[in-house]
DNA sequence: ACCGTGACGTGTC
DNA sequence: TGACACGCCACGG
């Protein structure tokens, strides 16, 4: 599913929680926490609804994941997705 | 089998 | 706006 966000966007747990038609969103979180290490899965794209890079700690560095994102061309600042909103990838739409 | 915990989300107060 | 409660479900103790 990570691998299907593009490049220089972002979206939400829930999101994908909702594309894929599972309940809880928790449980995406803990999918990511086990892919984040992988480097073929951009769990970096992936955030809470607020933009928030909550997982940045379960990364190799707490600041790579951020990096990884900035390299990308998506602002961020203390830890948060800057203009989020406008980064949002919704797969909901992508159907 | 029970309980606490966790990269969450939504609803109340 | 901030704090809290609750649902969700896999895992480890």
């Amino acid at each position: 599913m990570a691998r299907l966000i593009p490049k220089g966007r972002a979206t939400s747990y829930g999101a994908i929680a909702q594309y894929i038609g599972m309940k809880s969103s928790r449980m995406v979180g803990w999918a990511m926490a086990g892919a984040a290490s992988q480097k073929n899965v951009p769990a970096w794209r992936v955030v809470n609804r607020n933009g928030e890079l909550t997982g940045a700690s379960h990364f190799e560095t707490p600041t790579q994941m951020q990096e990884l994102l900035n390299a990308e061309g998506v602002d961020v600042k203390d830890n948060k997705i800057v203009d989020f909103k406008r980064v949002f990838w919704n797969p909901n739409e992508e159907l």
